[in-house]
DNA sequence: CGAAATCATTTTAAGCCTGAAATAATTTTG
DNA sequence: CAAAATTATTTCAGGCTTAAAATGATTTCG
């Protein structure tokens, strides 16, 4: 089984970049950025639903209006959070039954839904941020800051490549809380 | 209101990083992670529904059979989805209903069930499955090599300390397809 | 003005996902 | 050997999520 003279040289121990057509690299690291995340997630699920009795969507909606003075509309959050309109509706209506959310129509626009934490919604995420907060950090730990700086820089690259390669088409930006601009 | 003349110099103008008790640098990270793995995953879901009518749970399912000759048992797909018993029992339901997998149990222990793609499964994965992995490197495209290998590797320390952190309790790995190992 | 287009939200139908309880089979051990 | 413990899977109730259709409100523009 003889290579054809007119064969690339690297047909054996070759890099896996240097293979034309192949992308294992980046599945593989599309599937370590899964795992992470997944490991991430699941972890924080299981803390809130055991320390707190709630769920992370509620978590995430809250965080979004926490951080507003003046409440968001249904589709403001639905952006932020990069989920559908109708799932917000759904997260909301069990939220107003705690009593952790009011919504109610804007005065100018009656098309539009405005949602704002209570007063007691408010505390209750405040509550919850501090400890999510350290369940993060603890998470991290063993990576030093340097890292933690690299990482959150390449992670930049990766969203900018991302939203080249999606064009724009959605927007909208994370979820869980805060921004990560 | 005054600041103790022991207070530490650096109540402003100090890095986050310094701080006690501040986490907000992992924090910012695991947003912008969750941001990118939110767009990819989401990004990923609407090709495998408008080209090939199915979903990333269907998907992922496949891709851990795929990958192993002798079949898997429910649970051995679980533990690397990562996801529950009950969630692959109903997830199986539909491949089998679509006949791209099939169920039964094992010779020798008849709690298990075995689970293998058929071959009608495994021709439609692996269409899927060249696809997707062009999918991949088309969002990573913004990418180079070396950043890619970068990313790989600190996301593998990500990985560490998150199984650390956690302290082994859960085990499995990733999803969506092969290993990162 | 008023019809048409646009926009924000809700509803609907279907599927995913979980933790916990139930079921069924195997292994351990007194 | 048989009761008890363990293991694998399924069932169940409840919540999340989506895309698409329906509803209701506002804006555009003929």
């Amino acid at each position: 089984m003889e290579i054809p003279s007119s064969a690339p040289l690297l047909d054996r121990e070759t890099k896996a970049s240097e293979r034309p057509g192949d992308h294992k690299d980046e599945l593989r690291l599309w599937l370590r950025m899964l795992t992470c995340s997944t490991l991430i997630e699941s972890e924080i699920r299981t803390r809130l639903r055991e320390e707190f009795k709630t769920t992370l969507p509620r978590f995430d909606l809250m965080a979004q209006l926490e951080k507003s003075t003046t409440g968001m509309t249904v589709g403001e959050v639905s952006q932020r959070l990069m989920v559908s309109n109708g799932n917000v509706t759904a997260v909301v209506a069990g939220l107003l039954a705690d009593g952790l959310v009011d919504k109610r129509p804007a005065a100018q626009d009656r098309r539009v839904q405005v949602l704002t934490l209570t007063a007691q919604g408010r505390r209750a995420f405040r509550a919850m941020a501090e400890r999510h907060e350290g369940w993060i950090a603890e998470l991290f730990a063993g990576l030093g800051a340097a890292e933690i700086g690299q990482l959150f820089r390449l992670l930049g690259q990766t969203k900018a490549s991302l939203h080249q390669a999606i064009g724009k088409r959605q927007n909208g930006t994370p979820a869980t809380a805060g921004d990560d601009e």
